[in-house]
DNA sequence: ATATATTTATGAGATAAATTCATATATGAG
DNA sequence: CTCATATATGAATTTATCTCATAAATATAT
């Protein structure tokens, strides 16, 4: 057996009247004229060939089988009713579940979170760090804070903020106190960079830097390497040599906990951070606010971090 | 919130394309063209604001928020097509619930429904001995067995039979061996008679029996009385004298086991046995089989009783 | 008994929605 | 690149639904 179409669209009505024992009143509820539902019940009875109300003139009253086919269709209603419950949840207030990078996540993200679920006490995020970049569309992801030089086409992408190359070391590294400045006192201690396997690779590595600097120093680089820029700079807070960092995975590390010493000129970072979901989603309210709210406090963090840094 | 029939009659759709994974298989399951199936999603789409289905050209896939939406469709159809097939059930081949009079369940109606049941076997009855008429369709009755003069206005009626009043005895009442034969006889003896309730009391009274014999003798009623006639011809079996039955409601003690002997000629009952429903049942098929074998049967019933008795 | 008020039923016309057909569009496979 | 196989789309058509006005039915009050 299979159920038509216009048995079902006749529900909400049945119910209405099965509940307010009116078709009056069921009309009103539905916003349509009594007469509306008086020819979708018919039609409904017609269908079923049952009769599944009595009708006495001044009161209604449901048969046996009304009765039984009532409590059918208010299941039916509350099970639907349910699932539009949970999509519109989805969009408005229920949980995001953001793909970052493990990087951004472990050393931007998850420190400034707290931000936000003090100005938006009724959201969740949940951070999944993932280096691979997953398929939004594929996975139960709403939005990715992504890393790269140009959005992805076909995702809606929101530019959120450029970022700097650093070189930083911790203070304890410079024993006599003296901190370097220049890339040749710079270039007498260890240098370690992240082993990224991106495509815009080089943009990380002390050959751009020294380029940049006008220098024509050759760097040697030495272990440990990380494929992971968060693990590089705790290997830098370790004492273990200079790292060139992304200056946005810092900001708690330099400002707050003074960790970490700049031991350098920043230099300007070739990709940008980018936040993108699916064009669909866009617009769902819970993306909208973490978006707004990413977008402000990334842009201070970056306007906070380009003011300290020479 | 509440569901808008759009969103409903879409479901069948939505649902048969979540399982075939194909708009093509689904309209061909549904009877509807590709295009509408495609038309139907699309529309759905736009209502819930969702998008539902992933479309690559070749092969159809759920978006999360379409996996958790068909699960909802797929359960509240179920529980749609549960409420039909009951009610099909109903129609069919499900339990006919049946008032009949008390007496005429007990004594002839229990005694033959075995028969129905071996013609029937997938059949099922269940008898409702109550002396009160129900309203048919405000309880969970599909008929009513009834006898009376006229059917009753506004329900589908069915003549069954008519019946005789008889008089009779158990043969051990008469201790000599001389079964009675003239109304003068008789009236020798204690006569019992059931006092009806009916508005056609007078049609069960012994006066009226003497009436009809062209008999002047005024009877004197003895103890006990019973208001249900079944009762009445068991205190006949026990011995107790001489009871005005109902010929119908007492074949099986007559002629199968020998309980009672009649006393007197018969006279036509006043009423008859109609066999009633809602008009709108009059036609589901349980309803008709079971209405064309009362029929034959009680008129099977009937004829055999109708000769036997002089 | 009769009038009245209240409620559902009905028919016709207007409006809205769904369906089909024909065809465009997209894309994986060979 | 082309073909085969899907879905998407637009316009015309068909079907369904809604509203309005009004009829019909009956419980309640007079």
């Amino acid at each position: 057996m299979f159920v038509s179409p216009a048995i079902l669209s006749a529900l909400p009505a049945f119910d209405a009247v099965a509940r307010l024992r009116s078709f009056g009143a069921a009309g009103e509820a539905l916003n349509i004229s009594q007469s509306a539902v008086s020819h979708r019940i018919k039609h409904l009875e017609e269908q079923l060939d049952v009769r599944l109300i009595r009708r006495t003139t001044r009161a209604l009253e449901l048969t046996p089988e009304g009765l039984r086919f009532a409590d059918a269709a208010r299941q039916a209603l509350a099970e639907m009713e349910g699932a539009l419950y949970d999509l519109k949840q989805d969009k408005d207030e229920g949980m995001i579940i953001l793909s970052a990078l493990a990087s951004l996540a472990a050393k931007w993200l998850v420190p400034h979170l707290v931000e936000f679920y003090r100005a938006y006490p009724g959201s969740q995020v949940s951070v999944m760090a993932q280096d691979a970049l997953v398929d939004l569309s594929r996975e139960p992801v709403d939005a990715g804070l992504r890393y790269s030089r140009t959005p992805q086409p076909g995702l809606h992408a929101t530019h959120l903020c450029k970022d700097w190359l650093v070189p930083i070391a911790s203070p304890r590294l410079f024993k006599d106190g003296k901190i370097p400045t220049t890339p040749e006192d710079l270039a007498r201690f260890p240098l370690m960079s992240y082993t990224a396997s991106l495509p815009f690779d080089i943009a990380y590595s002390w050959k751009y830097w020294f380029e940049q600097m006008g220098s024509d120093i050759e760097p040697e680089l030495v272990g440990p390497y990380y494929d992971r820029a968060d693990i590089m700079i705790q290997t830098a807070i370790a004492g273990h040599g200079i790292v060139l960092g992304r200056a946005m995975l810092m900001e708690k590390d330099l400002f707050d906990q003074g960790l970490l010493v700049q031991v350098g000129p920043k230099v300007r970072a070739q990709a940008s951070y980018y936040f993108v979901t699916l064009p669909d989603k866009a617009r769902w309210p819970k993306i909208v606010i973490f978006r707004e709210w990413l977008q402000q406090t990334m842009g201070e963090s970056y306007a906070r971090i380009s003011e300290f840094l020479y």
